[in-house]
RNA sequence: GUGGGUGUAGCUCAGCCGGUAGAGCACUUGGUUGUGGUCCAAGAAGUCGCGGGUUCAAGUCCCGUCACUCACCCCA
């Protein structure tokens, strides 16, 4: 400790970390979201951390900021782990992974995947350089029902409605709206177009109108698109708004009739939970139909907590097979962290414990963990203390961790167990092979109620 | 990648116009013999991010650098 070197022990930027109270609410979060997915029918998969460049950089997406692998040690001339970089998303390890088994799988395949990922951008508030997405996919051969686009809101607001979070909205669209209509308009680059109208929130009418304007757009092409970004509504009517624009074509068509399913499909959720907004246009992704992005209702600006949608044809670079699919994914992080800035994250406790046993002396210590063993059996997380300190000490670290109970194997020979309820202060006799815990909102194995 | 801010004990920070560091919390021990959360007392803990410069003297001024942080970009 004297003369060593001390490394200072620093945060790295965009890598969070909770302590163990925090870390055990989002545990409970995972298991939720598991739970929810599994309850759908879609199935685990997870992929390795690292995949290929080739793989990662295949859609030539606008190169995401990808770590790359290499070791310290390696061998100037040693490239053999210069190929790997860690995936920025869980849809291109997912298309891979598909392709890498398709013989094995059993399609339409749905699958759901919650992982770490890594994007080498500039960390700010609520956007991570290593982060937890939880995706949901679903790919076939050919098509993809349309079924599976109203589906996926459906599981999402499932999932998310049974946590604790602020007001959100998820935002449905259609690509081929937004296409068609740009081709009906005559416009000539409609991903300009998409691109502008994404930052409406933020820019506002006057700012996409000077991007669209610059683009070569005429006034009337500009106050058109701006028209139908505003277009926004739960009901029937949204179809028809966007015809009184008084622009048409075959594309546009389809993908009204497409939003219009899935509106229709999602009517039972309650009202505003999902929303056509038709500024929706999720960048320039791979995305070709349906398109999905939720975000805070009392914060927009802190980013999109959900996104997804349609793509025609992601798996078709690694096999020679046409593999749409649909997905969406939840950004754990970005919302956990929220409310762990906001201090909303208090219900977890320090550590699993459920029941501690106190060591009297050293003479004693195997009654103590015989006694462990007996509650842990009976399905009570136990932890016998680690030493024989006074028992003053022993107690005074189960109250720090919050463990809820403390058990005093007999002080001598025929003396009585005793298990103090730390919460109110009360002692009692008590038999191991019997006792349950009453009162208390903490109560037994189970832990507190989900 | 571009621009702004910050960088002193584990944490949050104070340290005036340069004179070689302090508080609160946390931590350790004690307040006797088998019982916590309060209180009291004592104690341990700092390359003042790193490197260079100015100066008799730098945490304090200057330059560089790194890190963190905020905004832009982009996104979960």
């Amino acid at each position: 400790m004297s003369d060593q070197r001390v490394v200072r022990p620093a945060p790295i930027s965009g890598f969070p970390e909770w302590t163990p109270r925090v870390r055990a609410v989002e545990q409970r979060w995972l298991d939720h979201i598991r739970a929810g997915f599994e309850s759908f029918g879609f199935a685990s998969v997870e992929t390795p951390s690292v995949e290929n460049l080739d793989v990662l950089m295949a859609k030539g997406e606008t190169s995401q900021e990808v770590y790359t692998l290499h070791r310290l040690q390696a061998d100037p001339k040693d490239e053999s782990d210069a190929r790997l970089g860690l995936h920025f998303d869980l849809t291109v390890p997912f298309a891979r992974y598909v392709a890498q088994h398709f013989n094995e799988l059993t399609f339409p395949f749905k699958r759901y995947q919650m992982q770490r990922v890594w994007r080498g951008e500039r960390p700010q508030e609520g956007r991570f350089r290593e982060f937890t997405q939880c995706d949901i996919d679903v790919i076939n051969v050919d098509s993809v029902p349309l079924h599976f686009d109203a589906e996926l809101p459906r599981i999402v607001h499932r999932v998310l409605s049974g946590l604790d979070i602020p007001a959100w909205t998820l935002n449905v669209n259609n690509r081929k709206v937004l296409q068609g209509f740009y081709e009906g308009l005559g416009v000539k680059d409609p991903i300009t177009v998409i691109r502008a109208v994404d930052k409406l929130h933020k820019i506002g009418d006057d700012g996409v109108r000077a991007i669209l304007v610059e683009a070569g757009l005429t006034d009337d092409q500009a106050g058109a698109c701006l028209a139908l970004a505003r277009i926004r509504g739960t009901g029937a009517d949204v179809p028809a708004r966007v015809r009184d624009l008084g622009v048409s074509s075959p594309l546009l068509e389809e993908g009204l009739e497409e939003l219009t399913f899935v509106m229709d499909d999602l009517a039972d959720l309650p009202e505003g939970a999902v929303v056509a907004d038709l500024s929706i246009a999720r960048g320039l992704d791979y995305y070709t139909g349906t398109v999905y992005e939720a975000s805070f209702d009392d914060d927009p600006d802190y980013g999109s907590i959900c996104a997804g949608g349609r793509y025609e044809d992601l798996a078709g670079q690694f096999i020679r097979r046409r593999l749409p699919g649909v997905g969406i994914s939840i950004g754990l992080t970005r919302i956990f962290a929220k409310l762990v800035a906001e201090g909303r994250i208090e219900g977890g406790r320090v550590c699993p414990t459920d029941v501690m046993v106190v060591v009297p002396d050293a003479e004693r210590r195997r009654e103590a963990l015989a006694t462990g063993e007996l509650l842990r059996s009976r399905g009570f997380n136990t932890e016998v203390f680690h030493s024989t300190a006074k028992v003053g000490k022993q107690i005074q670290y189960a109250s720090k961790k919050g463990i809820p109970f403390v058990w005093f194997p007999p002080f001598d020979e025929d003396g009585d167990h005793e298990v103090k309820d730390m919460g109110s202060g009360e002692q009692a006799a008590a038999d191991p092979a019997t006792w349950t815990p009453t009162g208390g909102p903490e109560g037994g194995p189970e832990g507190g109620t989900e």
